[in-house]
DNA sequence: GGCGACAGCGTAACCGGTTACAATGGCGAA
DNA sequence: TTCGCCATTGTAACCGGTTACGCTGTCGCC
């Protein structure tokens, strides 16, 4: 591979010369940039970009540290990033954490020299653990956390409000006895979502105590919970669920126990995965648009790199907004609310 | 941020031994190495990998290019690679065509210095092209692209088989008439379907011309081709449609049309999308393991970086699995091919 | 004609590590 | 005691670029 020194030689000027010509910079003559230019054409030259990045202290990369590599959240959120770091031509270094919080150091020890900035999103790490693992000195955004502590941007989704919004629209079709079914206890999406749940039935259905079911974001667990219900004889006549996923796997159950949705019971979820609208009846859920989470995010990114000082105060909180499909579908006539609290399923 | 000098000085050493205390070579004794770690304790020290690859000549880092960052055909390849990569401790650094062949050449140059190999994915490149891009003394793997031209290893799908495979299969539960949906033009994957659909049928099913109608792999183009078939009254009894997303687009419009999956006409897909089994009824289509493209690739690669001369001969081709699903259940009796024969839809 | 200003170019230091080679010193053997 | 060997450590070159600074020569001006 030819280094910037062959192609000065080839052209017969210092090294000097040749970076100028190449980078397009002054002081030089339009005849010695002709001489470079045809030396490195001759030489097939490419500028070795990590000894470019060691002196110009910058790499135009951002590393983008993810919990996993795995999915639809995960591919939108790249797409988002990309979108936006394409357009500054910014290059994305790929880390994983695979769920273990030595290899979330890992990851971003191994980002060091390599990248710009980061682009972190921590779904399940504590606070304290996650600055000693930050760099203080590299401009960091984190996704999807809201550590206010940290004093670094974030952009975040209004899990509580969405959930919130989405108890409200369950109310409003009629329905009175509403199960949340819950997403796992660690993760903070899941404990906003429930929150939000449970202050909306507080605030509008008080007269009852919210009923929640345990689970774990998988479609397994929404299985289960369809037959906690159906062997429980639980009294419900609308089920949410803390995210699609589960809200999938609820539904096939209950189709399994006979169980009619929305005619029985109506459904939703959260996320608006792409399966949500070819379900049939379609899923009513809360859309995230999860590109807008690392797009938002790549923005506030370059805004630090170039030099703005970002705290956690220029957070940005996207909101997510209800689709409702055919799961939510008001049942015809009143008739619902009574037979629902005599024997709902 | 503390360079390796700042550690030397901290701890009372030259940069040398502090090298090595880090590395874990050997003639160190066990005091100073005791020194230098505190000192990196004290300090802070993370070493810089960009530097640190400038002098090693490797970057422990593979450049992943991909015609785009989207869907779950980019996330499947992504995990495929993540999985092998990880182990041997490599990073991924993503780089995106985006669809021009312009950007392609900066992206694939845009890697030089950064990365030790690469791993390409160009599905409408001529191979001509590519070799003029492509850096000869760079490590390179093609994903779903066979060039045997240029002698690079490369990990294919069988189209092909599949698609022979998926027809022999649907004339095997008795259609008669099956007319195929196909892909892009320009696309590799399309056309070699689209040859596997018309020999299947060429050797099976002599009597007929197969009906090939276009498509683009999108949803939209498989509603298009439900019209077509719908209101053209085009004698059908299955359908394989080229890839999944244009079967579901293809039901979803069927369906509005009145016509049933499976009892009027079966229909078949190509890829296994998540979805594929969550419809109702279920999806017939090839499985394509997508990740195992990316995983396979990542481990020539790997070989290649070793040391092994790998030519286009050590190409891996993997074949789809057939997936039987709701869409192409029997009907009930032999009733099928002859209504079939009389008015299809 | 002599002066300074300035454009074009080259020399060499530097980015932050690694490592070949040389220097040092402790120890056992003669 | 002296020599040589070897393990430990230090010095400095190097990876492939960028760039501060200095040198040279041309030009305009007094």
């Amino acid at each position: 591979m030819a280094t910037l020194r062959d192609v000065a030689r080839e052209a017969g000027v210092s090294v000097a010369t040749a970076s100028r010509a190449i980078n397009g910079l002054g002081n030089v003559t339009a005849p010695t940039r002709a001489a470079v230019m045809a030396a490195v054409k001759k030489l097939n030259f490419v500028p070795h970009s990590g000894a470019r990045s060691l002196t110009r202290r910058k790499t135009d990369t951002v590393g983008v540290i993810l919990p996993d590599l795995f999915g639809e959240f995960f591919s939108e959120i790249i797409r988002g990033i990309d979108l936006v770091a394409h357009e500054s031509g910014m290059h994305l270094l790929l880390g994983n954490m695979h769920g273990s919080t030595h290899e979330t150091a890992a990851a971003i020890a191994a980002m060091r020299g390599r990248v710009d900035g980061l682009l972190v999103m921590p779904p399940d790490l504590k606070p304290e653990l996650l600055a000693d693992y930050l760099d203080p000195a590299l401009p960091t955004v984190l996704l999807n956390y809201d550590a206010g502590s940290l004093d670094l941007p974030f952009v975040a989704v209004d899990n509580y409000r969405g959930a919130y919004a989405m108890t409200e629209a369950l109310l409003a079709h009629g329905a009175r006895q509403v199960i949340h079914i819950a997403g796992p206890k660690h993760n903070r999406d899941a404990r906003d979502r429930q929150r939000g749940f449970v202050d909306a039935m507080a605030k509008i259905a008080k007269e009852r105590s919210p009923v929640i079911l345990p689970g774990d974001f998988s479609e397994e667990s929404g299985e289960k919970a369809a037959r906690l219900l159906v062997e429980g004889q639980l009294p419900a006549d609308a089920v949410f669920a803390a995210n699609d996923q589960m809200a999938v796997g609820l539904i096939a159950e209950l189709a399994r126990a006979g169980v009619s949705v929305p005619g029985d019971v109506m459904v939703a979820g959260f996320d608006d995965i792409p399966l949500a609208r070819h379900l049939s009846p379609g899923l009513t859920t809360m859309q995230v648009n999860i590109d807008r989470l690392g797009s938002t995010g790549m923005m506030l990114l370059l805004r630090l790199l170039r030099g703005d000082a970002l705290g956690a105060a220029s957070a940005t909180i996207l909101t997510p907004n209800l689709i409702e499909r055919g799961t939510t579908a008001s049942a015809p006539g009143a008739a619902r609310a009574t037979a629902a609290a005599a024997s709902p399923l």
